[in-house]
DNA sequence: TAGATTGTTAATCGATTAACAATC
DNA sequence: TAGATTGTTAATCGATTAACAATC
């Protein structure tokens, strides 16, 4: 009975509803999306997945399969239109028109991100930032005003963020990322070292040097130990 | 025969020579220890994998397989002895013991690293910071000189630093990574959003917020995409 | 048409998880 | 001893890569 449900399924030929995109392919994509736009830059108009192999030392049957998730891209025999795949790949990503983004502590590493001309290049606006220091309220860092973090939940109803950085002290993170999700944040780059509580609608995503640089140590020495024995 | 062999091996109990571990399983195990720590701080003396499971969501088999990489470290029918296991996470990814450091960029996102107190707390110390900009050369910032990026090779005899974090403009991150290996640098954390070349006994990480961002700004609309179906 | 390169299927590889004998 | 929990083997799952028919 299940097992004739789930051939129906099969023959009506759904595509898997929930057709679940790995994250690595959507890192890759923003890889493949710098290069593309540097190759566009210098007026290249057309590339073939054996060339992209050379030039990110990913796979080329990675790289066409990673597309294959969104469509086709490419002609046979050709190759694909550098633009043109830009342009779609920006899309996939939603990284082709602005978006705003709420920060959330304006401590060192918040203000060095207000400053970082990458986010705007990628269309990532920090609109707000906020912080809970007296002392930090009111100023008006590379063009961005620091709020009072009581005002979070009034002023997004304005502002209408989704995506908020998280640049606070570990032990404020999870309470901070609660009033997020309360103003309507539903996706959280969190630098703090911590693992955040949220619920399933919310995405987070860890950026964590501590942990690299943990890793890196121990590399460090992995060759080392292999030759000691 | 070959048989034979292995079977030796495992006799002699050699633990596999080339036992590569899993870059999973090295970023998994700063998150045991950072978890740890707190448990040590609080006088917890006993942890089983199964509590580990319930306060990290790491799958319990997955702690005891990670850590089976190197050794044997809990009791059966007890579990883990907190401090004890803490210590020799520590070890094994070297970070018991003070690691010099060389920042490379003295930027908005360089100075913010040099003042991240995090850094510290897990024994890696920034010793010197270069910079090429005169402006910054010269400077004194968080109690770390930033010296002139041409003396780089010089100094590094003396510090005898094997990590570098980049943190310079993706234009010179290539050529600043030459001359960092060049002085004898063999473990690169790189803010720069390029790849970098580097001959095979050196090892880079990514630090990537912006391709974080990316991955965000698709999850954010995957959901939608799927009840627009 | 012949050569090149795609999109996709099948094979491989590696990582995660379940299951369980060993053991405290 | 009985109960709990380990370390490890086997099963599962998912991601990477190779191979190739389709097609420009």
């Amino acid at each position: 009975m299940a097992n004739l449900e789930t051939y129906r399924a099969d023959a009506r030929n759904v595509p898997a509803p929930s057709n679940k995109v790995p994250i690595p392919t959507l890192e890759r994509l923003t890889t493949y999306l710098r290069y593309l736009i540097d190759l566009g830059a210098s007026g290249v108009e057309t590339i073939s997945s054996a060339e992209i192999e050379r030039q990110t030392g990913i796979n080329a049957a990675q790289f066409r399969k990673d597309l294959s998730h969104f469509g086709e891209f490419g002609k046979p025999g050709v190759g694909y239109n550098v633009t043109e795949l830009e342009g779609r790949i920006a899309r996939i990503l939603q990284i082709h028109k602005v978006q705003p983004i709420i920060l959330v502590g304006a401590g060192n590493l918040g203000s060095a991100l207000m400053g970082y001309p990458g986010l705007k290049e990628h269309k990532f606006h920090i609109v707000t930032a906020f912080d809970s220091d007296p002392n930090k309220i009111g100023k008006h860092l590379w063009n961005i005003d620091v709020q009072d973090l009581r005002r979070l939940g009034d002023l997004n109803q304005v502002l209408g963020a989704r995506i908020a950085i998280l640049a606070v002290p570990a032990n404020a993170a999870q309470s901070v990322t609660e009033k997020l999700i309360e103003a309507g944040i539903r996706a959280i780059l969190n630098f703090a070292p911590i693992l955040l509580r949220v619920p399933p609608h919310v995405v987070v995503r860890n950026v964590s040097f501590l942990q690299e640089l943990a890793v890196l140590s121990y590399q460090l020495t992995e060759g080392e130990r292999k030759t000691e024995k």
